[in-house]
DNA sequence: GTCTATACTTTGATAGAC
DNA sequence: GTCTATCAAAGTATAGAC
């Protein structure tokens, strides 16, 4: 079914959208260090670099949802749940030197209005983290309405504090981001 | 003093980077939309599109901090300048087609993990904006400790939001983050 | 399906006439 | 200082042997 070689593809473009962006990521670096053989790329992808793009973006979207999903699952309080997500999400930027951030937010501001295809892509995934994110919350006993907005305050709250902590090298606004979504969530019970 | 030709030259790069990233705009696209003779470009930046690059990421942030300035200064309320600021900018994504957002953090996320230069030349915008905002903050009356984790959490939410908005095309988030910016300066006086 | 070689385009940058 | 022509390198994509 599943090919060793396509997976191993997605998963090095993924890693290097993620620190690097979509255009600043070569086709011939992805397959080097992926162990592929050039030819494959354009065999898997008939579509070239648009194609390898868009399906890399909703895999690593899809992860990533998971992962939240992990830290905040409906088995445990939402309030540690994202308490221990925001950490996480600190520790690992440590980790990588700040590389490993959210894995799709540069290619989304690098795309948004030059390449309709691959913003819709990352449009689709945004949403449906928000629209997961959402049903957990209303889980929580919070009214849809007020779920769906924290949802999206809290989720802009991370995107954004990504950005200046890569930038800036701390992860103070990680940790501030953090603290302001939980100050809402306990606020919105 | 100022030569008219890198001025041009300087504000175009300012908007193509907003709207294409560093990476994905060539310097021949920026003399060209200048108006400006390639050997120009090569004339008042010696560094080439790096150094470029760096100016310009310097001029649009200190640009952009004036903007909050003009909406957030002194002389008004400060809930309602912040009100004003984030429906500008909804307002502005919306006649510009989602294309005119934070005019560096494209570039940020680009070479947070690539160049150094310019990483740090985006880590001094970042920088400038959160202490001229903590400075405001104090001025309207909230413990500087608190005032400068505030900030944060704002411009993350206006980051983030911008990273949304123009994926989704919807002005949604940048609502929401202004919503939460203002619930949270309530609640702090 | 794998892999190499290569075609074609675009990029950043430079040289040199004027 | 302005402007054109051009370079070398890197980019994406394709052809074709195996």
């Amino acid at each position: 079914m599943g090919s060793d070689t396509k997976d191993r593809i997605l998963e090095t473009s993924g890693e290097l959208f993620r620190r690097q962006g979509y255009i600043g990521t070569g086709v011939k670096q992805i397959v080097e260090e992926a162990g592929a053989p050039f030819g494959s790329l354009y065999h898997f992808f008939p579509g070239g670099k648009e194609e390898l793009g868009a399906e890399t973006i909703r895999r690593s979207g899809a992860l990533y949802g998971l992962l939240f999903v992990k830290f905040v699952g409906a088995d445990v309080d939402l309030l540690t749940g994202v308490r221990d997500f925001f950490a996480g999400a600190a520790h690992t930027l440590r980790e990588t030197d700040y590389a490993d951030a959210c894995p799709i937010a540069t290619v989304a501001l690098e795309v948004s209005s030059t390449n309709e295809e691959l913003r819709q892509a990352c449009a689709d995934v945004f949403g449906a983290w928000i629209e997961g994110g959402t049903e957990r919350f209303v889980a929580a006993g919070i009214p849809r309405k007020r779920a769906r907005e924290l949802v999206i305050q809290m989720l802009a709250g991370l995107e954004g504090a990504f950005v200046l902590s890569r930038a800036l090298r701390s992860t103070e606004p990680v940790e501030a981001a953090g603290e302001a979504a939980i100050a809402m969530i306990r606020a919105a019970r």
